[in-house]
DNA sequence: GGTCCTCTTTGACCCAGATCAAGCGCGCGA
DNA sequence: TCGCGCGCTTGATCTGGGTCAAAGAGGACC
């Protein structure tokens, strides 16, 4: 809680790193000036909780930095992910109290933070954050509907190749970096995190990153520093046409 | 393309079956006017297609009655569906020109259809029609992330009784039975389509199906008229809570 | 009333991935 | 510097659901 005290050191929205990708994209300057006056930064360390599930909300944000989990539990301990929140996304659904999903911190967490009920009075008032909310939950639900294809029909190695792809490209566009050559990042997850979004097991998720590594598809340095020297083969190993791309 | 034409009978908004469920749902009278004038119904036969993936597509809509399905497929042809489209539901996104996923009438089907361009534009001058678009797309969000669950962690025999337990459910919702003693309705889908839902193989649908029955979990009568005796029994065997139940 | 044809059921067998069980290796605190 | 723990790898075995195959059960159409 200290710790959440500190974070509350003064940001600009106008240096924002998610500026032009959060909820706030399509805001002019004066609105902008609203938002920021009734925003909050509130930071989480690794493994840390957000809000349980079922748990009331009183508050809606971005992801700033770090990257969150949305996941789901059975009684008898099954879990499944249903969401990966990188910087910008937003978490949180207006006109609903409690939180229908655990959020936690996977890495260290900053959070853009407004209260509840003037997020929503705000969003009455200003069409650009509401229009902008919109967009944002169609993807998301674009994104979830892709996923059903790789829970429902894809085989161990081609969710493997699947994470694999989806977060070398939402790091390659958060980054700005070129896509041409070989892709290089860090697996933000531990094996047991990517089970739990890929609905397998950690051991089948070890020997399938193993496997792809023996064939070349991928290096790894360490257990995290993934290196992807040819994204069309990753592609394809995942089992999509190797066009869908990289834009935007 | 006959029998579209033939389907643009008169159909005032005030005795719509979906009127207050849809997207128009929180119109005004003189909303409601303008949203009339532009309107224009189409039907399909069970099985034709109403749009396939990529094709451009140069309407939206809602389902106003029957049930339309929204698939994915694989270059292999493997398939899953990721949406269920039920009286009320919203087809199409405003603001993107192809369709995403192959669109299927799986009963006869008719839709009542707004041309985008002009749908757009009563979007931005109309926010009751934004609101009431946000608030849906966050419910099938929800429902997508449901589904994740059932597809990544469930069991073949789970999956079934998820899968009943929700057209139950939806089914008692639009029909307005009481949901008091057994529940009765009739499967909108094949074995076929429900193994596209679920993830599965018709074959292991098929008999899971049995299995139910077997257990008297269901009773059937013919292939597709389904008895449910206690609702609850249908719950625990979906691996869900047995109170989630069975408000709006 | 017979004959397709589509949807469905059921059986026999197989395999991808789960489960159970050792170990490894790196970072951290004493 | 050591040891301890957590995240990870790898092996051996088991099994739920897939695959392949055959046959029943309604319709719809002639």
């Amino acid at each position: 809680m200290l710790k959440e005290e500190q974070a509350q050191i003064s940001h600009e929205c106008d240096d924002c790193p998610i500026r032009h990708r959060a909820v706030c994209a399509r805001c002019e300057a004066d609105e902008l000036d609203l938002l920021e006056a009734i925003k909050y930064y509130r930071s989480f360390e690794a493994g840390q909780t957000v809000i349980w599930s079922g748990d009331k909300m009183d508050f809606v944000g971005s992801v700033v930095t770090g990257i969150a989990t949305l996941t789901q539990t059975m009684e008898d301990g099954r879990t499944q992910m249903v969401g990966l929140l990188l910087p910008s996304d937003f978490v949180g659904r207006p006109g609903r109290d409690g939180s229908a999903y655990d959020v936690v911190a996977t890495t260290d967490l900053v959070m853009c933070c407004f209260r509840k009920k003037p997020f929503e009075q705000m969003m009455e008032r200003t069409p650009h954050i509401a229009q902008r909310l919109l967009e944002m939950t169609l993807d998301e639900l674009d994104a979830a509907r892709e996923w059903m294809l790789v829970l429902g029909r894809k085989t161990a190695r081609e969710k493997i190749a699947s994470l694999l792809s989806i977060i070398a490209r939402r790091d390659a566009t958060l980054n700005l970096r070129p896509t041409e050559g070989a892709l290089v990042f860090d697996l933000p997850l531990t094996r047991e995190a990517m089970a739990d979004y890929l609905g397998l097991t950690l051991e089948t998720v070890s020997r399938q990153i193993s496997a792809l590594k023996r064939d070349g598809v991928i290096h790894l340095e360490g257990k995290r520093h993934v290196t992807v020297p040819d994204f069309t083969r990753l592609m394809e190993e995942a089992g999509d046409d190797a066009d869908g791309g990289m834009f935007a």
